[in-house]
DNA sequence: AGCACGCCGACT
DNA sequence: GTCGGCGTGCTC
C-alpha cells in the first residue's frame, strides 16, 4: 500500500506538497508551500498549480519536508480551492490503491471520484483589470472585435479563440496580460451553488396589464377564443397572483419569449424565490421494518455479528429475485447506522435505483443520498456535498458512487454483483465490485455482495474462503420455479411465414394472451435487422468508423452503427458491385415487434429497448403500464432482465439465445446463463405458474441446459471447471493491453513491439498471448490489436507491467495509443 | 492528456 | 522562399 504520509495538517517542517494531477501519468508532482493561503494546507485539498505552461488543478495527496528534486525546479502552489479537503485520508489511500491496481494515474482516479460539478478541469477566464486603460488596449483591435468587447466584461479562452482567430489578435491578448491590462483567473469548478432559486412572475401594480392587452395582445387574424402565448402567460399570472416559471413550463413548452416581451413591456416583473426542494427528499412516514423469515434472519445474523466485530468481512448473499435480499440489506444498513457508521449501496444502473431508493427512503428518510449519472450536474453535486458534510450516512448509487465521501464507512453492499455494468470501460477501468471489496477492507467495513446468479469470481472467492456464502433459498411467497423448454431451431418447425419463430413459441403466446396474461419476448439485439447485405456480391453495409455491420432501423429508415454515432440512409445500390442488391438480413427487436403485430393484431405490444427508452421517464411509465396491464406483449432487450416485479407475466420467450453465446469471450457462457436465468425469473410471479421458452441452435450448450434445470450450482461447477482448465479468470489474473492507431499498419507494429518487449521481460509465471487483431478490428476510426497477459499470481504480472510500461519506459507516438485493462471484461 | 518545439513537403 | 504537417519531449 501507499507509504504516503497521512498527517491531517501541515507541520512547520512540511514545506513540500505532493500533488496528483489529472494526466495519464502515475507520478505525482512536488510543489513548494508558501504564502498564507497555503500554510494550512491539508492532504485531500484541491489546489491550482502552475503545470508546464498552463495552470492545472490537482489534489494534494501528501506533505513532506523535502523533495527529491532540486529546489530551483520546484514551483509554488498557486491557490487552494476549498478551505476543507474534499478527500479523507481513507479515500486518498483507496484511490491510490485503485490507481496502482488498474495501472493508471492517481489524478485520473481522483477526478473520477468527484462529481462532474467539482471536476479537476480548469477554465481560464480573462477580464480587464479594474482601473486599467482599456481604451488604449481596445484601440489596437479591429472595429468588429471592439464591438465584441462592448458586451463583455469577462471571457473564456474558448470564446476568444472563436472571436479572434487571427494571429495578430491572439497575440494581443498575450500582450495585454503581460502589460497587466488583462488578468487571468483560473476558474475551478467549485461547490458554490447557494440555495436553489427559481424565477417567479407577478403583475406590475397599476394595471399595466390592461395596457399590454390594449396593444394588440390578442392578434388580429387569430381565430376567436385562441389566446396568444403572451396573453396566456398574462392571464395565468393575473389569476395566480404569483407564478413560477417552473409552473409555467408545465403548461407550455417554452414560455421564455413571451415572458421576456411582457417584462420589457412592463406588464410583468420577475423576482426570485427559494426553490421548492424535489419532493421525495424527506418521507413523512417511516415505514416499519418487516420481520425477517428464517433464511433472511440467518443471513442477517451473520452480517450482524460481523458488524458487531467491527472489522472487514466479506459475504456473498445468494438469492433469486423476490427472495428478499433487499430486506436483508435494509436491516444491515439500520444496524450499521446504529453503530454510528455509514453505508454504501451499489446498484448496477439507473433502471434499478428507482425501486430500491423508494424502499430505502421509506425507511431512512433523507438520510439517503442518491448518486447516479442520470441526474443533472447540480443535483449530483448537491447529493455529493450532503454526503461529504456527513448529513447523509447512506449512499445509493451506480458504479461511480464507489468513491462516495462517506465518513466512517461501515458497510458496502453490492447488489447484483455479477452485473457487467460495474466494470468501467474507460480510464480508470475499475470494477466497482472488486474495488468495493477493497474499499471495505481498507475501511474495516463489512462487504455484502448480492446476486441470484453470482459471478464466477465471487463463487471462487467463496471456495477459497475469502467470502462467506449466505443463501436465501426460496422465493418469499414460496412460488414454484417456471417450466423451461429449450427448442432446437435446427429441427423445430417454424410458424408459417416466419423465419425466427417456432410454431411452438407462437402457440404458447396464443395461449398466454387468450388467458389474458402477459408475455415477454426477449432478444438482446435492437433495431430492425442487424445486417444489410448485397445479395449479388455479398458485400455487407459497414460503419464508416468501425468494422461493424450497420443495423437497419425501420422507424427512421436509416442504418446505424451501434457503437459510434454513425448513421446513413439505406443505400439504394451496393457500394461494391453497383447493383441494387442491398437486402435486409437478420432481425432485431423492431422486426419482432412488426412480426408480432401481424401475428397478434389485437395484442397491445410494447417494445422496450434503449431506442424506446431514450426519453426521460420512459422507463417508469412503461413499467407502470406493464403492471397496470396496459400491454399484453412486451418485446425487449436485456433492459427487461433487471429486477423489476411484473406480477402478470406468465410466459417468457427468448427468441434467439445464441446471440451472445458465440462471441470470442471466455465469459460468453456466463453472461448468457445470467441473462436467461434472470429473464426466466420474470415468469410466473403472480398466481399462475410461469413458462419459459428458449429458442436456440445449441440446445446442448451447458449455459442453456442449466437454465432449464434452474441449477445455478451445477452451472457454476461446470463453468468453473472450464475456466480452470483454460487458465482464465477467476483461475488466473488477466490483463489486456490494447494497441491502437488510426493507421492499420501502425497498430499491428505497435502490438508486435509491445509483445517482444513483454516476452523479453516476462518471468516464467506470466503467459503472453498475441499479438492478435481485436475481434472488432476497428472502432471509432482506430485499428486495434491486443496482447493478453495471464498469471496465477497478480504480483509478477504487475511487476512486468511496470517494467515494460512504467513511466517513460515505452514510447507511444501520437496517433498510436496503448491502453492497459486490468481484469478486462470487454475482450472485443 | 495538452502544449510547444522542431524538422521536411506543396503553395504564395 | 514559408505555412503547416505531425514526430518528440516535458510537465514538479
Amino acid at each position: 500500500m501507499s507509504t504516503q504520509k497521512t498527517s491531517s495538517s501541515s507541520t512547520p517542517t512540511d514545506t513540500i506538497a505532493e500533488v496528483a494531477v489529472n494526466i495519464p501519468l502515475q507520478c505525482t508532482f512536488d510543489y513548494r508551500l508558501d504564502g498564507e493561503s497555503t500554510q494550512q494546507i491539508v492532504p485531500g485539498s484541491r489546489v491550482v498549480v502552475p503545470f508546464g505552461r498552463t495552470m492545472r488543478s490537482g489534489v494534494v495527496v501528501g506533505l513532506k519536508d523535502r523533495s527529491e528534486l532540486p529546489a530551483e525546479r520546484l514551483k509554488t502552489i498557486h491557490s487552494v480551492v476549498e478551505a476543507q479537503p474534499l478527500f479523507t485520508p481513507e479515500l486518498l489511500r483507496f484511490t491510490h490503491w485503485v490507481a496502482e491496481y488498474y495501472f493508471c494515474g492517481w489524478g485520473e482516479v481522483l477526478d473520477a471520484a468527484l462529481p462532474s460539478g467539482l471536476s479537476l478541469r480548469i477554465r481560464s477566464i480573462y477580464r480587464f483589470r479594474p482601473g486599467a486603460d482599456t481604451e488604449r488596449a481596445l484601440a489596437l483591435l479591429t472595429p468588429k472585435l471592439r464591438r465584441w468587447f462592448g458586451r463583455r466584461a469577462v471571457w473564456s479562452a474558448k470564446q476568444w479563440a472563436v472571436a479572434a482567430p487571427g494571429e495578430v489578435e491572439r497575440g494581443w491578448l498575450d500582450q495585454q496580460i503581460a502589460a497587466g491590462t488583462v488578468e487571468v483567473i483560473h476558474d475551478v469548478a467549485g461547490y458554490r451553488h447557494g440555495p436553489r432559486e427559481e424565477k417567479w412572475l407577478r403583475n406590475v401594480a397599476g394595471g399595466s396589464a390592461q395596457r399590454a392587452t390594449d396593444s394588440g395582445l390578442y392578434g388580429k387574424g387569430r381565430p376567436e377564443g385562441r389566446e396568444t402565448r403572451k396573453a396566456q402567460v398574462l392571464r395565468m399570472v393575473q389569476e395566480a397572483g404569483e407564478l413560477s416559471m417552473a409552473r409555467l413550463r408545465e403548461v407550455m413548452p417554452s414560455p421564455w419569449k413571451a415572458v421576456r416581451q411582457l417584462e420589457s413591456e412592463g406588464a410583468l416583473e420577475a423576482f426570485t424565490k427559494p426553490a421548492q426542494l424535489p419532493a421525495p427528499v424527506s418521507m413523512p412516514d417511516v415505514e416499519p421494518f418487516y420481520d425477517l423469515n428464517p433464511d433472511q434472519r440467518a443471513a442477517y445474523e451473520a452480517v450482524h455479528s460481523a458488524l458487531a466485530a467491527g472489522r472487514y468481512l466479506g459475504f456473498l448473499l445468494e438469492g433469486v429475485t423476490g427472495s428478499g435480499k433487499t430486506e436483508v440489506y435494509l436491516h444491515a444498513v439500520r444496524e450499521t447506522l446504529e453503530r454510528k457508521r455509514s453505508a454504501l449501496l451499489l446498484v448496477p444502473e439507473i433502471a434499478l435505483t428507482a425501486d430500491i431508493v423508494t424502499r430505502f427512503r421509506a425507511r431512512f428518510g433523507d438520510r439517503v443520498a442518491v448518486l447516479h449519472s442520470g441526474m443533472d450536474q447540480r443535483t449530483r453535486s448537491e447529493q455529493w456535498m450532503r454526503v461529504w458534510q456527513g448529513r447523509a450516512p447512506i449512499v445509493i448509487g451506480a458504479r461511480s458512487a464507489l468513491f462516495a465521501p462517506l465518513p466512517n464507512l461501515g458497510l458496502v453492499v453490492v447488489d447484483e454483483e455479477h452485473d457487467p455494468s460495474y466494470k468501467q470501460d474507460e480510464t480508470p477501468r475499475y470494477h466497482a465490485r472488486d474495488a468495493g471489496l477493497m474499499r471495505a477492507r481498507e475501511a474495516g467495513a463489512v462487504a455484502l455482495l448480492g446476486s441470484a446468479t453470482p459471478s464466477m469470481e465471487s463463487l471462487r472467492n467463496v471456495r477459497m474462503g475469502k467470502l462467506e456464502r449466505l443463501v436465501l433459498p426460496s422465493r418469499v411467497r414460496n412460488r414454484s420455479m417456471p417450466v423451461v423448454e429449450i427448442l432446437d431451431l435446427r429441427s423445430t418447425p417454424r410458424q408459417k411465414g416466419c423465419a425466427f419463430f417456432t410454431r411452438h413459441l407462437v402457440e404458447a403466446l396464443h395461449e398466454t394472451l387468450r388467458q389474458g396474461d402477459q408475455a415477454i419476448l426477449f432478444l438482446n439485439r435492437r433495431g430492425f435487422a442487424n445486417l444489410v447485405q448485397c445479395d449479388q456480391c455479398g458485400e455487407p453495409a459497414v460503419c464508416a468508423n468501425c468494422s461493424l455491420s450497420l443495423v437497419y432501423h425501420q422507424i427512421v429508415e436509416r442504418l446505424r452503427c451501434h457503437h459510434c454515432d454513425y448513421s446513413q440512409p439505406m443505400p439504394s445500390v451496393c457500394t461494391a458491385c453497383g447493383t441494387d442488391g442491398m437486402k435486409i438480413v437478420g432481425f432485431g427487436t423492431e422486426r419482432i415487434e412488426e412480426e408480432m403485430g401481424r401475428l397478434f393484431p389485437k395484442a397491445r405490444i410494447l417494445r422496450m429497448d434503449s431506442d424506446t427508452l431514450r426519453r426521460k421517464g420512459a422507463l417508469e411509465s412503461m413499467l407502470q403500464g406493464i403492471r397496470e396491464r396496459r400491454y399484453d406483449l412486451i418485446i425487449g432487450t436485456q433492459i427487461l432482465t433487471k429486477g423489476h416485479d411484473f406480477p402478470h407475466i406468465t410466459l417468457v420467450g427468448a427468441v434467439l439465445a445464441d446471440v451472445a453465446l458465440n462471441l470470442p469471450d471466455f465469459r460468453a457462457s456466463e453472461r448468457t446463463f445470467h441473462l436467461l436465468t434472470q429473464m426466466a425469473g420474470r415468469a410466473g410471479r403472480g398466481s399462475s405458474a410461469g413458462r419459459v421458452v428458449i429458442q436456440t441452435y445449441q440446445p446442448e450448450h451447458h449455459a442453456l441446459v442449466h437454465v432449464s434445470t434452474h441449477d445455478t450450482a451445477q452451472f457454476a461447477e461446470a463453468e468453473l471447471a472450464i475456466r480452470e482448465a483454460a487458465l482464465t479468470p477467476p483461475y488466473a489474473h488477466m490483463v489486456m493491453i490494447w494497441a491502437s492507431s488510426t493507421r492499420v499498419d501502425r497498430a499491428e507494429r505497435l502490438a508486435g513491439e509491445l509483445y517482444h518487449r513483454i516476452q523479453a521481460a516476462r518471468p516464467e509465471s506470466v503467459t503472453v498471448d498475441g499479438p492478435a487483431e481485436a475481434p472488432i478490428r476497428k472502432l471509432n476510426k482506430r485499428y486495434r490489436w491486443m496482447v493478453r497477459l495471464r498469471a496465477k499470481q497478480a504480483a509478477p504480472m504487475r511487476l512486468l507491467l511496470h517494467r515494460v510500461l512504467g513511466e517513460g519506459k515505452f514510447k507511444v507516438n501520437r496517433p498510436d495509443r496503448i491502453v492497459v485493462d486490468v481484469d478486462p471484461h470487454n475482450l472485443l
